[in-house]
DNA sequence: GTGAAAGCGCTAACAC
DNA sequence: GTGTTAGCGCTTTCAC
């Protein structure tokens, strides 16, 4: 900066004031200032900038997988909505490993993160409270352990559940099957949860060899359905747990001979992109992704500037979609028989 | 950290012989310090020791959109390797607008990152310049212009075509169309180019109508491939520019009555992970996602460590990876008549 | 080996 | 209005 005055023939301060108020200065030396800007390339120096006012303009996003397309979806919400407010995101990928998380907590504290999201990830309360003490902002979102006193923006993956197997069960489906995500995941237990809900509620008789364990990936569904498949009395329905799983699902079911909704029906969950393409498309349960990462990142902005609080949830509901990958159980049995 | 230094007893710059080279100072002094340092919670403030280093830990990617499953796989690779150097990532969503590309660059360069991927990027000649002025390493992967000299780690799309399209003809197909992304990226025209390639290499008649263009994405090979079966002269096989592409126009023709790959083989470029598990699972041009990732980080990592060569260019080589989206001509007019 | 002090580039407070 | 200056929290250099 200091160039910039020498260049413009003004005061260093000179030159922030144009910079940050500009209607302080006079007309040329406005311009000169300007001109010399441009001419040096000059851009500030956002490290001292920070440092001097004890601030930055920059969040961390800690996400399990990037990878996952409900969990970049999400990244791209929350990052769109940052850039809107001038914040730069930095993304932590943590694997699911709760050292990876720890790390990257820390490389964003010592950052100075000014807040930060944590994407269906099973934080410690350790860590949260840690944060809370060195008043780090941060948001939950979809979190996969529950009960800590945070904001936290989440899918009511129960009444999810409760759409998606009272859909299959109007359809006529007695046997409907449901595969879960990891167990230690409240996403994938309060799923499982719906599921139950709804079974009780409409007294449809509940074996439990329908409900495997597997995990969110594209491979989980194919080996859980392979399972389910192989058991005597089999499902005519499968409740996949999330639209990655409803995918492998269906390429188990149809390596198995099984036609897909014709002699096996599959929900989702997530309604992803790719749901609405799939082969048939995946009736599932759509969560709303954007207004997920927008209020997350709203709720974020708020704590930034100085909201004090209560911890606030915000619980979104789910909304069922209906596409080609569920059939009634009559229109199966006439196809079979 | 002069709280540190109160607590323990010793002075501020003996605390930094404790952070830095932990040898120089007796054991007590360090058992101190370390005890100290923890009980005050203490995290060194990066800013201020970047700007005193006069250098950051951070780098960042720009790429068209995080939710494309390929380019966040690329996203997780790099994340990857640049959390194993102890780099942190800044995410940049260019939507592929060119403002929202300048307006990130500029954010990255106050942010003094020491580093910049670019994937899948249009950059101009004029930004890779005024990087380069101001020392600023970077990178391109995948870059949809081309000619620009600066480290670049790019896919052999046009091998890739050839491979796909060579991969159609010996099954016996001859009515073989093609679906472009995004004509002003080079990725779409160069995996074109390697299309025209094979059909000229092995003496195929080429009908013009059978290239259309569109998007690379779900939405763009769907909408792309009822156009080709509307053709009064249908083709037997559609190489899709991508595989979201390849997705989107199975689902097309599915819709349409054909039976993927009995009527209508189809043949995708990514082997992103999805492909393994589409109905059924695409026959693709698999790009060594991971590698690209790898390579271009270490290159970037090379720069940063004061490499002062010619730019390299390093190009990455794609294998076909069979798969149940295509089959012989002849099986399908087996089953056809 | 130990301690003090300068200074990275900025901004905010203060003096003129 | 305009200009000078202290100081954010580190690291590095220099003096002891």
């Amino acid at each position: 900066m200091r160039d910039v005055a020498r260049q413009a023939g003004v005061s260093v301060s000179t030159v922030s004031h144009v910079i940050n108020k500009t209607r302080t200065v006079n007309e040329t030396t406005r311009r000169r200032v300007l001109e010399a800007m441009n001419e040096l390339g000059y851009k500030p120096n956002a490290l001292a900038r920070s440092l001097r006012r004890q601030r930055t303009n920059t969040l961390g996003v800690i996400l399990p997988d990037i990878a996952d397309p409900f969990l970049a979806e999400i990244a791209r919400a929350i990052e769109g909505a940052s850039f809107a407010h001038n914040y730069s995101l930095i993304l932590c990928n943590s694997e699911g490993d709760s050292e990876k998380q720890l790390a990257y907590t820390n490389a964003l504290i010592e950052k100075q993160v000014v807040g930060i999201f944590f994407v269906a990830a099973g934080v410690r309360a350790e860590l949260v409270e840690d944060l809370q003490g060195r008043k780090v902002p941060l948001v939950l979102i979809d979190p996969e352990v529950s009960g800590l006193e945070v904001d936290t923006v989440l899918t009511d993956q129960a009444q999810g559940g409760r759409l998606a197997t009272q859909h299959l069960i109007d359809l006529g489906h007695e046997r409907i099957a449901c595969i879960s995500g990891e167990p230690e995941r409240s996403s994938s237990t309060e799923r499982v949860a719906g599921y139950h809900q709804a079974l009780r509620q409409n007294h449809t008789p509940f074996d439990e060899r329908l409900v495997v364990t597997s995990n969110f990936q594209y491979e989980g569904g194919y080996e859980a359905t392979q399972r389910l498949l192989a058991l005597d009395e089999r499902p005519t329905a499968i409740f996949a747990g999330n639209d990655l799983m409803a995918v492998g699902c269906i390429r188990a079911a149809t390596e198995l001979g099984r036609r897909v909704p014709e002699s096996l029906s599959v929900a989702g969950f997530g309604d992803v992109r790719l749901a609405s393409f799939t082969n048939p498309p995946l009736t599932t349960v759509a969560q709303p992704i954007y207004r997920l990462g927008a209020l997350a990142t709203e709720m974020l902005l708020e704590r930034i500037s100085g909201l004090d609080s209560p911890p606030r949830f915000s619980k979104v509901e789910t909304e069922l979609r209906v596409r080609g990958s569920t059939t009634s159980l009559k229109g199966t049995q006439l196809r079979l028989f």
